[in-house]
RNA sequence: GGCCUAGUGGCUCAGUUGGUUAGAGCGCCGCCCUGUCACGGCGGAGGUCGUCGGUUCGAGUCCGAUCUGGGUCGCCA
């Protein structure tokens, strides 16, 4: 039988007490952690969100009537008790920020009784991912998800404040749009009134907030939920938060630097860590070469070398032709793991396949100075000694080589690298490495779709120097954009973008758009072009990673309040679901029977 | 869509080369206990091993399919 609460007010958390309280009557409310009943006396921990306060009832204190229904809490049940703070007569818990005190109850009520909860609540349990996110109501209890979403609210507001005192507008976009055809999977809604007609969820507040530049709000800044039908990962959920900025009248400089005192404000605010300035900056084209990445994790060393030159016109075919195809040759040298088990290379070799690698060539430097390799009996010993030598090989070391074009051997070695530093424990996880990666190449050639496709997005500002290349080598060219990146996740992103008519239909020509096309689809943005566009340029950050790298929590879900599963469930309510036909008609929708 | 991985009482797990009534800890229920806080003591309930099919005298244990969760590749301008 719950009771009411009439009356009653609560008067702390349970961890807003301390000793400075002692002889104060209160009333706090909660959720039974735990009901410890010693025949003649019943202990119970009462947890809030502030954290758990001992309870003692004892019978000639609080009476039959409350220590009846002290007998009666169960876990997770929800109490409110009245009493006295009073010092711990036994030995305090110094597990318990409120260890040395505890509410002797003068009286109280069960307001909410409980079933017996599917999995242990409160604490760290080992239950699996599937049944907790069922009941997420109830894992949402655990303090350690509760900090972390305390966590995400205390950046959002610091992010906020911060971008306020900078002069930044909050200013809301619309969630109902129009579909683009660039880029990922729009989720779409139907339009009841226009048959036929779609609405698009924003993949992000792009466009519009180019347009409020064009409309003169000069520093825009939104935490904007984004939607992206594409598959998912840990690190990525189909609906996911952006903090996301534009600026007009600034270039590269202008929006790194107000992005760097951002991070270091946050940083400082919400986890009190010191984040130096300014933050290191790489080029796109150095992050590839050395990490074979675009978010280098630059925790650990390992970099990869380039050893195209020294395997030229050597032996070993799969070298050569990669070269001859326009393709390098470059390797990673593994410190120490020469004895690495047969069994642990082939396991790399398997990964190294699975990124798109037909193999993976490996030399061990052996402590006696002999090579046990994959290739070797196809190298002279010159060669190999040279092969050694350039990559900076002792005795004991491990070579591992891919060679192939330059896209897929990044890739492989970028991938290996990350897997070894990870399996050999040369993380540092402490660390915090910010990094600018800049100059990112305008266009990335697409082979499904036989053309060149933007790499961030059409709008981008190619770098002036580079901008004669545009019908000769238009890979060539770089852009005005850049990503920030921490401990080797992607945060965010961003770029200048073009603001001259000339450059933006050039830039769709390049990308195979007819200008008819262009028109079409981003007819209101080339509008408001026309009519007086500032120069300006922005940067979008993905809020629940942030949250989850300054919370060490291995996946977004931890950050997020209800996330979907990697299907795009919600476990949960069970969404997406049917809707009834009468729905569907309303919506001119028919559904396509699809085969068993 | 591909690959890897897991699926045994409410939770976390064990289960040997396939062999009699499938185990443990926690939790749960009952009784006892006035200083516990991973409380303690005694007693008890609860699973047919994700599902379907196959091999076998016999399957949690082998095979096939399938479902569900997680990771990953493709994908994510």
């Amino acid at each position: 039988m719950a009771e009411s609460m009439q009356g009653l007010h609560r008067t702390h958390r349970c961890t807003e007490l301390t000793g400075a309280n002692v002889g104060e009557t209160v009333t706090v409310m909660g959720w039974v952690q735990k009901q410890r009943n010693k025949g003649g006396v019943i202990f119970v921990d009462l947890r809030d969100r502030s954290g758990i306060l001992q309870i003692i009832f004892e019978e000639d204190e609080c009476g039959t009537e409350a220590f009846e229904k002290a007998t009666k809490m169960r876990s997770e049940f929800v109490v409110a008790v009245t009493g006295k703070v009073t010092k711990r007569a036994g030995s305090a818990n110094e597990n318990l920020a409120t260890g040395d005190i505890e509410v002797r109850a003068e009286s109280c009520r069960i307001l909410s009784e409980s079933e017996t909860p599917p999995f242990p609540v409160g604490v760290e349990s080992g239950t699996k991912e599937d049944i907790r996110l069922k009941y997420r109501y109830l894992d949402l209890r655990n303090p350690e998800l509760q900090q972390k979403l305390i966590l995400r609210s205390k950046i959002a507001t610091s992010m906020r404040n911060y971008m306020a005192k900078e002069g930044f507008i909050e200013i809301e976009t619309p969630t109902l749009c129009i579909s683009t055809p660039e880029g990922a999977r729009d989720y779409l809604v139907p339009s009841r009134v226009h048959p036929g007609n779609f609405y698009a969820l924003p993949q992000s507040p792009q466009l519009y907030k180019q347009l409020l530049m064009c409309s003169g709000f000069d520093r825009y800044f939104q935490i904007a939920r984004c939607y992206r039908d594409e598959d998912l990962r840990a690190d990525r959920q189909p609906e996911f938060t952006q903090a996301d900025m534009e600026f007009s009248f600034v270039d590269v400089e202008d929006v790194l630097d107000v992005n760097e005192k951002l991070i270091q404000t946050v940083c400082k605010e919400t986890v009190g860590m010191d984040v130096k300035l300014p933050l290191p900056r790489m080029k796109w084209i150095d992050a590839m070469n050395r990490y074979g990445s675009d978010k280098p994790d630059t925790r650990f060393g390992m970099e990869l070398t380039d050893v195209s030159e020294v395997v030229k016109g050597c032996g070993f075919g799969v070298f050569t032709s990669a070269l001859e195809n326009g393709g390098s040759v470059r390797g990673l040298c593994v410190k120490g793991e020469a004895g690495m088990p047969r069994k642990k290379i082939d396991a790399l070799v398997d990964m190294a396949k699975g990124s798109g690698a037909k193999g993976l060539a490996y030399l061990a430097v052996q402590e006696d100075g002999t090579f046990k390799s994959s290739f070797a009996k196809f190298m002279t010993e010159e060669e190999l000694q040279a092969l050694v030598a350039a990559m900076g090989g002792k005795k004991g070391d491990l070579l591992l080589f891919a060679a192939d074009k330059n896209a897929i051997v990044w890739k492989v070695l970028g991938q290996l690298r990350l897997e070894l530093g990870a399996q050999l424990g040369l993380i540092d996880e402490n660390k915090f490495n910010f990094l600018w990666v800049v100059e990112f190449p305008l266009f990335e050639w697409s082979d499904e779709e036989n053309r060149f496709m933007a790499m961030h997005h059409p709008f981008t500002m190619p770098m002036e120097e580079d901008w004669h290349m545009i019908d000769t080598d238009p890979g060539a060219v770089r852009a005005k954009a850049y990503d920030i990146v921490l401990n080797g996740v992607e945060l965010g992103g961003g770029s200048v973008r073009i603001h001259q008519d000339d450059i933006q239909e050039k830039m769709f020509e390049a990308l195979g758009f007819t200008k008819e096309r262009a028109w079409e689809q981003f007819n209101f943005l080339l509008t408001a072009f026309k009519y007086g566009v500032p120069p300006h340029a922005g940067l979008a950050y993905g809020l629940d990673r942030f949250v989850m790298l300054l919370s060490k929590a291995d996946s977004i879900r931890e950050v997020i309040a209800f996330p979907k599963n990697k299907d795009a469930t919600c476990l949960m309510t069970s969404a997406p679901g049917t809707v009834d036909q009468k729905q569907l008609d309303e919506l001119s929708i028919a559904i396509a029977k699809t085969e068993e």
